[in-house]
DNA sequence: ACAAAAGTGTTAACTTTACACCCATGT
DNA sequence: ACATGGGTGTAAAGTTAACACTTTTGT
């Protein structure tokens, strides 16, 4: 029986979650997309496979994963049998700029993913629904939006979190009371409206749950 | 390479947290005790596995798991590479009486658990946590008290879960606000002090966070 | 000048916390 | 009668929710 290290790794790009896909160039499943997979060897660990899947098929490193569950339908790998264990990361923008985007290699938006192989539609709704709990903890947050972001782009995120609307106010109330954010001093430039004040996460934030 | 499922059953007896484990009749680990585990087959999913092994093991059946996570350290088994995936359930004491307790069947208090074998003390304490979490959903605690329960009963458990004290007037006025349980009529008897209302869970229940 | 998006403050409703005395039973 | 544990109410503090106008930019 054979394992396999499945990466989730998803991101915000203008303000909307995506996920990184590869496509299959081989049968079966060829030219549909999918999660980037590992076996694991008989001396690696899970951890170890699933780092060395996303160091050897997209060149990055240092990416930290969540485990999140293991897929083992009988028939879930059409040749063999496979079972997989699910990671999930959510990477910054400057990770996502590293990226080398070509013909095999792709963000899709999450509500509007491409024809995906085998189960792997079934375990991106899982890692999704995972992400999107650990998105209310202040130091995922962190990771997220590393550098200068805005109030407003926040709030629209945690609009797709929550699945609804939030009052400006007293989002932006709640959130700067918690004590994570401070001012760069800058705004934006070039949008349309008014520009929005920058902010940046505090050196050392307390680790807290969030809305 | 093997897969096992591993079982992490527990409840609450006298108000304490226990874990039912067995003691291994054979090298490795002889006379420690460990989870309850089975084998993955080629021709059965890691649910049917688990479901399996409490059938098989421990003559219950229809426990609902909740899988938990993979352990794929190198050496966790002696013998041979084995990844474990951990699966954990909360029973009530209906079904607790049902179990056969012996020599080497018993619950064991989480925090005075006995010599564990293998990684089992890791798998254990991931379990004792997602538990834990899972203990604030209504459902959940529905399951663990189907029958008569007292709030203090409850209130007990819920100053384990979260590690402090509550107040007994508080805690009541917000149980009680959430709508969940009704009263039986009847009363404990044969305790020491005044005797605490029995309550019941209403036959629907929203599924809701509490605490 | 107008359209677009961001920034700002107050009040009412609700939730949480803190706190002390009485009640029903067993011994 | 006393010890044990359960049941009850109120007020202050804190949090959340509802709500509209002004500011700064680009076109």
């Amino acid at each position: 029986m054979q394992i396999e290290a499945l990466a989730s790794i998803l991101t915000i790009i203008d303000g909307k979650f995506k996920i990184l896909l590869m496509r299959k160039k081989t049968e079966p499943y060829k030219g549909y997309w999918v999660l980037p997979s590992e076996f694991v060897e008989k001396n690696s660990t899970l951890e170890e496979t699933i780092n060395l899947c996303v160091s050897n098929k997209l060149e990055l490193h240092n990416i930290e994963f969540e485990q999140s569950l293991a897929f083992s339908a009988i028939d879930r790998n059409p040749s063999k049998r496979v079972i997989g264990i699910s990671y999930v990361s959510i990477v910054d923008s400057r990770t996502v700029e590293k990226l080398n985007i070509n013909d095999s290699l792709d963000w899709f938006e999450i509500d509007q993913l491409p024809k995906l192989g085998y189960d792997h539609s079934e375990i991106i709704m899982e890692s999704v629904e995972m992400i999107k709990n650990k998105l209310r903890e202040s130091t995922t947050l962190k990771k997220l939006f590393p550098s200068d972001f805005t109030l407003p782009e926040i709030q629209r995120m945690y609009e797709q979190v929550l699945n609804h609307d939030l009052d400006r106010r007293n989002f932006r109330k709640k959130f700067l009371k918690a004590d994570l954010i401070e001012e760069t001093g800058d705004k934006t430039i070039g949008n349309n409206g008014r520009p929005a004040k920058l902010y940046r996460f505090k050196e050392e934030i307390e680790s807290k749950l969030l809305f």
